[in-house]
DNA sequence: CTGAAAGCGCTAACAC
DNA sequence: GTGTTAGCGCTTTCAG
């Protein structure tokens, strides 16, 4: 390493006989500073290489100008246009990400927060872990009034001081069900992740509720839990399959889930939509594309995680109580072939 | 904001009757200090909430446990899986992830490149924008002696002093072009993104000298540079239909702007692969479902993110002067329906 | 094994 | 407009 002295703002000083805080000022445009002294400040920083010591200057200031985000995986189309949206809000304001992954694990999680609880992020992006049931790991913000918004998995109930981000899973799964009946189904599968998770919990919820109003089954066995990526399909199409009266119907918890059960309904000659209907969620790309094409719903990313980081960086502005607020985001049921049946 | 003051190892230590000195070491079980006080120290940190401040311990060891990482953009899973994986190892080791999208924009690169630095992130993992010819914004961490890692897209002539970490693209294009020809196709195109890119400039490097040894029409007209994504296939297709002489197989850049083409291709009545044989690269899970399946070239993501952060944290613990090494990883081409032709 | 003291580099009162 | 001064909270010699 050549281990070559940083240059401070003392060496800058010196130089120009000048003293450290007109130098501070001047690097950082103060208006109490003449522009031609500034000028010459920010020149002779250029020619010496200055760089600024964050540190010292984050512990001075007491602030680091970074936000944290902690989410479950960066691996997923729907998260990961998340973060990237909340990484563009927030560079744009000049905040740095530190980011981290939970992998659906609360001690993970707990660790997470913190992590970014001694790096004194400003604020907290935090889609919780599907077992995380109180949020009291959270208090040490909360306490030190820094702000901290839940996005997409969020408590139904959280008048807990926190700002969330959402959207409306409950309506979402009523209103893909509901569709499922209208196309003729009578016995409908809920293949959802762990229904501890907001998310997939309050789907199921407007699932029950639809098949209520319908006077339609609503049967346990037509529940499934399990993790919903690629190996979903595989995993229960044999369980679907047998049950004893075969469903018309399957509402998957995501696209990923949907399309690999649809994979192996294909090869195993079940005809969709005709023998099973199917229905997914996220509109990823695939969804468009896999045949027939798969009903899913909207479910924003981009949009979830701007709006999330806005408002962020609102709280922060004002510095103080905004009243915390439950923001719903709109979704969109997108009926294509895969529950499309001739009337 | 709740303004209590913050609690720091003075108030720990009046309260203890011990010195800051003693508090500091305590804090991090230094060998020094007896098992005893130790205890003594760290319950009464927990009773008072003590939570370490990171700046004044950063300024005061001038060392940030920070790693940062710069790449185009998040979503897409190849690098979304790259990243997963270095935060992965990064964690593991106690450092953080510092983050940031260049959006292929070398200005923005550069600005992230110098936020980085001014962080003080210990070690960087690059993955370059296209645009980017020179490393010469990258001096200033050579200079400090910090680490700095290039993956994916890597400069081919990169003796720069920069460990890389990618795969052969040049011998992957060439793989599939091959593979191309070997099913009887005359005319390829090759769909690519921005050639300057090395990832997709070496992949065409293979493609043309494929088509040499086997003695093809190499036209420019059958090499098209467009952005990569969902839009592709409708940009293209016409492009490519009205070609005077149809080609008869299509070599994409990625899984996604070959997906796209198909669903185009296919609207419009082509036969895949019997009219235009087609391949992709990535080995997305879409390549799998989609109809006919995808041929690829396998390309993981999480393997090259775990050996770049791997030889990051490796040049780190030496301290030192680790010869730079260009590490190739393995790829693999996957036949599938979209391109094989019956004998 | 523990303490005293100095200083990392910067910023913000407060002076002038 | 610019300079003086006093820390921010921690770590680390150096003493004992």
């Amino acid at each position: 390493m050549s281990e070559k002295k940083e240059v401070t703002i003392y060496d800058i000083a010196e130089k120009l006989k000048l003293s450290p805080s007109t130098v501070s000022r001047g690097l950082r445009n103060h208006p109490a500073i003449r522009k031609k002294t500034i000028e010459r400040i920010q020149e002779m920083a250029a020619a010496m290489n200055y760089q600024q010591n964050t540190f010292a200057s984050n512990l001075r200031s007491n602030r680091s100008k970074t936000i944290g985000v902690i989410l479950p995986r960066f691996e997923s189309s729907f998260l990961s246009s998340v973060v990237s949206s909340i990484e563009k809000v927030i560079r744009n304001k000049g905040y740095n990400l530190l980011v981290s992954q939970s992998y659906d694990s609360n001690p993970l999680e707990k660790e997470n927060i913190q992590t970014h609880f001694n790096n004194r992020v400003e604020g907290l992006l935090i889609n919780l872990t599907p077992e995380t049931n109180d949020l009291s790991h959270l208090d040490l913000f909360l306490k030190k009034g820094i702000p901290v918004v839940l996005f997409d998995r969020v408590k139904s109930q959280s008048g807990s001081g926190f700002t969330t981000v959402s959207i409306d899973n409950k309506q979402a799964g009523y209103d893909v069900t509901r569709h499922l009946i209208s196309q003729g189904c009578k016995r409908i599968v809920y293949l959802g992740g762990n229904t501890t998770c907001p998310v997939f919990g309050d789907r199921a919820k407007g699932y029950w509720q639809a098949l209520a109003e319908h006077g339609l089954e609503a049967n346990s066995e037509l529940v499934i839990e399990e993790h919903l990526n690629t190996e979903t399909g595989a995993l229960v199409v044999d369980r679907i399959l047998n049950m004893k009266k075969r469903p018309d119907g399957i509402f998957a918890g995501n696209d990923m889930a949907a399309v690999s059960l649809m994979f192996e309904l294909k090869k195993r000659g079940v005809r969709i939509p005709d023998d099973i209907a199917i229905a997914g969620f996220n509109d990823t790309y695939m969804s468009r594309i896999v045949e027939p094409s798969l009903t899913t719903v909207k479910y924003p990313g981009d949009e979830m995680g701007k709006i999330a980081a806005n408002s962020l960086l609102e709280i922060l502005d004002h510095e103080s109580h905004v009243a915390t607020q439950n923001i719903l985001l709109k979704h969109e049921l997108l009926v294509r072939n895969s529950s499309l049946r001739n009337s």
